[in-house]
DNA sequence: CCGAATGAAAC
DNA sequence: GTTTCATTCGG
């Protein structure tokens, strides 16, 4: 699954995002540090190549705790239980935390001992890591260092609950990272150090530069793609930086895996080449680390080092279905978690060529002997000599990304075949090869390929490494037969489904499919391979698969009475579709309409209109909700969703966003009631638990990136908190000028509040004009006096802790440093909320002033609307503004009156500077008043 | 490599 | 209380 899954989200990711991204690292968040530090890395050299590296620090690698982590993670799929609440999950320490953590680290801090694992990011690094993109659009001119200064004014003000949730999340990760590295210090003691760098060194860019180089550079493949019909280049590997919670797993899977099974494992050994390899087998790792440790009942499967660890995967998992499923209802496949599992193992396939396994495969001396290029070809023919249909097909590839696309596919075909062979040699062999071939492993494979491209030299090199251990242990290939076919089946209808999803029209391609069918064992595949349009590609596999899938998938959909559920949130199914399609499909980029929620209504309904039109309706559909079903069990779609969210800001940023593409709240709101309802539906069995366990901690750490809330520059410069940004979504574009916001924010804003609106005009006006001399004073008697007011109606309690909000270290830090604490308290100081949240900084830029004075008004605002939002926003109801407004509105009112009230008393404002701004508010009484 | 920010931990 | 270091990436 994880694999699957990884693949799915770069994939999206890549499509939508990336290209645009490229002047600035996308939204996404890339993985914790520590985990990439896994690779080791000595990030000093590289950056270059890889935008976002961190180019910075030189410092040591670490390794540690990933391989902790994954550890954890299988512990805590097994532990696992606490799943039921959402929010539990959320809260759950990601790590099971146990004993096997400490083996873990003693080995790898020894390891350690190279490179030191880095901290984990705090809370405001999240937020930056999230957001500094947008700060970065809204002022290109910013160099990092004043986007950090503008983040940081978005922090100080950014809602309390908001903040929160990247506190969280920031503990999350901490204490899984001290988890993982139990005796961590933050501040390494002077020994350690050193290290030789320049022994170890891959640096961590260089390790990530790959999947990143292979990031930016699929966009532009990617249009070529389109353009040309390539393959879905689009999919790179994963680039684990960008993968987020995910690629940690992956990392920590890996780790752990190379730690035990490759105790030779040469990833530390040779800094470039081995990191390489171990990336790429990562995946594989993981599967295999945690089909090991999942399968407690299945003392068999517990080495399957020899075969690929996907398939491996794959049969525990199935192994673990059956066993738990007693019921034969369905196929035992066919649970959801069977189907990941075997997603996992087509996805496998592909990964596994990538690592190298398939070198492994080949003979380890060929592959070592003969050039990279020369390499890659013989492992295609040894494929083929497992595969002999496609083997020749895939000879005859020219085009370099498509060979890898074929390699990959041959491998998988091999590792299928053999499979099959074990099992059952029939018909399906070919099917069920060429299945997996075409599907959207094509894509992953492509992906896979994508991210190697760069790579593949050190790779190759390292995997000879890998090679002649895998070769060693991979003997061995066949596992239970019986599991595979119901696997096979599952798994080509999982893919089948996967890919028409992915097109969207299914009745087409089946027709032809049969007549396909036929031909497709010699010709199709290469044929069309050759020609490498990633359409033919799909269509091929799509109607390979379609003839068997069917009634698997009809078979599945009985299952999940919650797939329903999950289906009612139309935007998750939907988007999840839209985005494989899209990626697949429309190499073209329209991108799915991207924020708006309607548009991919819309598509779907478009897609069952096709899928009806088309033929078999009832498989199309049951296709769908299998795959929907499997993906919103997993968490997939969550991650997907947001993923395709994320790109599409990205790109709409960079491309013809739609207006609001960037900031849709709803987006966000979505993503996680998707995985609010996943998890709900989640609801593992025991055996499949395991399987659950390592999904569900993808999806938390996934969900926790995408989860974090990002904001539109408006809001925080508005600083109207009172208008929610999250709900508001108002299609303002991300990119509006940020002081222009006015206009936007302002449309916004008179959506729900039309005499709000106006309020906001003045306040601009006003502080267009005077600026500083504003009333602050009044500013802050009335802000407080708002705040509770609204605390109070709004009931939310945040407030108060906004209000008390300390200073905390760093911001005393920058009181001291501005001096201006003394000011902020005292002058705020009978405000004491006030003044907190305030914490006018002393900020020269110029832009600030207006920031300020504005992010001041909304402060006062942002808090009340702020909560009411927050709570709406749990709700999920994004609809329901209204209600928050109305609260905001009343304690205006309120607080308007008060402020009059103020307002006469003293008359002239008090020349504060920036605060104050709050003149708004006078305009703001008028508009209450008037309500 | 610095820096600008915040925060957590260590000293 | 002060240092260190986590991220980012232009300068």
């Amino acid at each position: 699954m994880v694999c699957l899954y990884l693949i799915l989200y770069r994939s999206l990711s890549h499509d939508k995002g990336f290209e645009t991204a490229s002047s600035s690292s996308v939204c996404s968040f890339h993985l914790p540090s520590w985990v990439t530090v896994m690779k080791g890395s000595s990030r000093n050299k590289d950056h270059s190549t890889e935008g976002e590296g961190t180019g910075k620090r030189p410092k040591r690698k670490c390794l540690q705790w990933h391989p902790l982590l994954a550890k954890k993670l299988l512990d805590f799929s097994e532990e696992e239980e606490e799943e039921e609440e959402e929010e539990d999950i959320d809260k759950v320490p990601l790590l099971g935390a146990d004993g096997l953590e400490q083996d873990a680290d003693e080995t790898e801090d020894d390891e350690s001992s190279e490179q030191r694992a880095r901290r984990p990011m705090n809370a405001f690094l999240l937020f930056c890591k999230r957001h500094r993109s947008l700060v970065r659009k809204e002022h290109p001119r910013l160099d990092n260092r004043g986007a950090t200064k503008i983040l940081a004014d978005w922090w100080a003000v950014l809602d309390p609950k908001e903040k929160q949730k990247y506190t969280d999340m920031a503990k999350e990760y901490k204490d899984a990272f001290m988890k993982a590295n139990p005796g961590y210090k933050w501040c390494p003691t002077t020994n350690k150090p050193v290290k030789t760098q320049t022994s170890t060194v891959t640096s961590r860019k260089k390790l990530w530069a790959f999947p990143s180089d292979s990031a930016k550079d699929i966009p532009s493949p990617r249009k070529v793609t389109k353009s040309e019909e390539m393959p879905q280049l689009n999919f790179g590997m994963a680039d684990p930086t960008q993968m987020g919670g995910l690629s940690m797993l992956l990392l920590a899977g890996e780790h752990a895996l190379t730690a035990q099974e490759v105790s030779s494992n040469t990833c530390q050994s040779d800094a470039t080449d081995s990191t390489e390899v171990c990336q790429k087998s990562s995946l594989f790792q993981f599967a295999e680390i945690s089909s090991s440790t999942s399968q407690p009942g299945v003392p068999g499967a517990v080495k399957q080092t020899e075969e690929s660890a996907l398939f491996q995967f794959a049969e525990i998992s199935s192994n673990t279905s059956q066993l738990s499923s007693p019921e034969p209802v369905k196929h035992c496949g066919k649970s959801a978690l069977f189907q990941l599992a075997e997603m996992c193992l087509a996805s496998e396939g592909v990964k596994v060529k990538e690592p190298g396994k398939i070198k492994v495969e080949v003979s380890e001396d060929v592959t070592r002997e003969v050039p990279e290029m020369e390499v890659e070809e013989l492992e295609k023919t040894t494929i083929k000599d497992s595969c002999t249909r496609k083997m020749e097909q895939s000879e005859t590839l020219q085009n370099w990304d498509e060979t890898k696309a074929e390699e990959l596919e041959t491998v998988k075909c091999s590792d299928f075949t053999s499979l099959l062979k074990d099992s059952n040699p029939f018909e399906r062999n070919d099917n069920t090869k060429d299945y997996m071939c075409r599907s959207p492993e094509l894509s992953l494979a492509e992906m896979s390929i994508l991210g190697l491209g760069k790579p593949e030299k050190l790779k190759k090199k390292k995997k000879k490494n890998k090679l002649d251990r895998h070769t060693n242990e991979k003997s061995t290939p066949k596992k239970p037969c019986k599991k595979r076919q119901s696997s096979e089946s599952d798994i080509e209808s999982v893919m089948y489904t996967i890919e028409a999803v992915a097109k969207g029209d299914w009745g087409a391609e089946r027709l032809e499919e049969t007549p396909r069918k036929k031909a497709r064992p010699s010709s199709n595949v290469k044929g069309s391979m050759l020609d490498t349009k990633s359409p033919k590609k799909k269509v091929k596999s799509k109607e390979k698969k379609t003839s068997k899938e069917k009634p698997m998938e009809t078979t599945k959909e009985s299952k999940p009475p919650d797939f329903l559920s999950i289906t009612a949130n139309k935007e998750v199914p939907c988007e999840a579709s839209d985005s494989i399609k899209v990626e697949p499909l429309t190499p073209t980029e329209e991108v799915v309409p991207q924020s708006l929620p309607e548009q991919v209504k819309t598509e779907d309904s478009d897609c069952v209109k096709k899928i009806e039109t088309c033929g078999s309706r009832k498989s199309e559909r049951s296709c769908k909700g299998a795959l929907y079903k499997t993906l919103v069990s997993e968490g997939m779609l969550t991650s997907l969703r947001a993923n395709v969210d994320r790109g599409k800001r990205s790109s709409g940023k960079g491309n013809s966003s739609d207006h609001e593409g960037c900031w849709n709240e709803e987006n966000w709101a979505f993503s996680q009631s998707g995985t609010s309802g996943n998890k709900k539906l989640k609801r593992p069995k025991p055996k499949e638990e395991f399987v659950f366990g390592l999904a569900k901690l993808e999806e938390e750490f996934e969900k926790k990136f995408n989860s974090l809330p990002q904001y539109s520059p408006i809001t925080f410069d508005r600083k109207n908190s009172s208008v929610p940004r999250k709900k508001r979504k108002v299609g303002s574009s991300s990119s509006e000028q940020p002081k222009s916001n006015k206009g936007s924010v302002q449309s916004k804003r008179k959506n729900f509040f039309p005499k709000i609106v106006s309020k906001y005009k003045h306040k601009k006006k006003k502080l267009n004009v005077p600026d500083k001399a504003i009333l602050s004073e009044d500013r802050n008697p009335i802000e407080l006096a708002w705040r509770n007011k609204i605390c109070i109606s709004a009931l939310n309690t945040p407030e108060p802790a906004m209000m008390h909000e300390p200073l905390v270290g760093s911001q005393k830090r920058k009181a001291r440093k501005t001096k201006i604490t003394h000011l902020v308290r005292t002058a705020d100081g009978r405000v004491s909320p006030a003044g907190g949240t305030l914490e006018e900084k002393p900020k020269d830029l110029p832009q600030s002033s207006l920031q300020k004075a504005s992010s001041a008004e909304t402060d006062c605002n942002s808090e009340c609307s702020g909560n009411a939002e927050t709570q709406e926003n749990h709700s999920i109801t994004s609809d329901m503004p209204a209600v928050s407004a109305f609260f905001s509105l009343a304690a205006l009112a309120e607080v308007a009156a008060m402020e009059n009230v103020h307002r006469n008393q003293r008359a002239t404002p008090l020349p504060h500077d920036g605060q104050p701004n709050e003149m708004s508010q006078a305009p703001v009484l008028i508009s209450c008043a008037d309500q």
